[in-house]
DNA sequence: AGAAAGCCTCGGCCGC
DNA sequence: TGCGGCCGAGGCTTTC
């Protein structure tokens, strides 16, 4: 902390959600960073001024000081390429961050709305919890759109959602406002179990949960066929048997 | 060749 | 008729 920026730099696509690219480079020299955090899927920078932040996509990647802060993307590269910097900060310490994405869907943004995200996937309570399934009229969307949707609960994904589901044995297109109290209990647990072998991992999607999840797979809890659809905008998989 | 990720926009359907 | 809630489709981009 306390290091000053002495330039910044983005491509048209990590500055998509800006102004312009120059927008980020003007924005972020000579601001002293002051703090980090995270939200869901957001990366915080608090600083003297704008507070900047990064989202990484799908197949973005942290780089501090040329090393990556995580490795083993499921469905990233296993390789660093140049040409697939996006974005980056220096400081006048002469260290630096880097975003690496070969897939150009990570993002720069400045004063990002923190409003819009809803309570952090990794520090929810049991309370937080059921405010989040809590459905006000009807019968809500299903229960997997529900946890994906990031003004809820910020930071589950698509194999994480998957992943909840199947632990707590619940059909992913089940109304949300039609889940039982053991229902929620379950998923609860579910919840927190798989949040907290994804900080063990190291935060990455090694591609270790739900090995029967791809087309034709079978459940290794109890060998019923996996099923596929669209839920929530997204492919989703889920055991005939044990998810009802 | 098609499918996948996160996120965004669009148009359509449903029920009140 | 309008509105909110919800849905899938389509787009972005590149790799596998």
């Amino acid at each position: 902390m306390g290091a000053t920026i002495v330039r910044g730099w983005a491509d048209a696509y990590a500055a998509k959600k800006l102004s312009s690219p120059a927008a980020w480079a003007r924005a972020v020299k000579g601001l002293t960073l002051t703090g980090t955090s995270r939200r869901g899927k957001l990366l915080v920078l608090e600083t003297s001024g704008v507070t900047l932040a990064m989202r990484f996509g799908m197949t973005g990647v942290l780089l501090i000081d040329d090393d990556a802060a995580i490795d083993g993307l499921f469905y990233g590269p296993h390789t660093y390429k140049s040409e697939w910097i996006r974005a980056g900060l220096e400081f006048d310490d002469g260290r630096k961050l880097v975003l690496h994405d070969p897939r150009r869907l990570a993002r720069c943004e400045l004063d990002p709305d923190l409003d819009e995200l809803g309570y952090d996937a990794l520090s929810i309570t049991r309370s937080e919890f059921a405010k989040a399934l809590h459905i006000a009229r009807g019968e809500g969307p299903a229960i997997k759109a529900r946890l994906l949707d990031q003004s809820v609960i910020a930071g589950v994904g698509n194999l994480l959602g998957d992943e909840m589901l199947y632990r707590a044995g619940i059909d992913p297109r089940t109304p949300t406002a039609q889940l039982t109290i053991d229902d929620r209990n379950r998923l609860f647990k579910a919840f927190t179990q798989t949040m907290r072998s994804l900080q063990r991992r190291g935060g990455s999607h090694l591609g270790d949960h739900m090995e029967g999840r791809f087309p034709g797979g079978h459940c290794p809890l109890d060998g019923g066929e996996m099923r596929s659809a669209t839920i929530g905008g997204r492919t989703t998989y889920w055991c005939s048997v044990h998810q009802k």
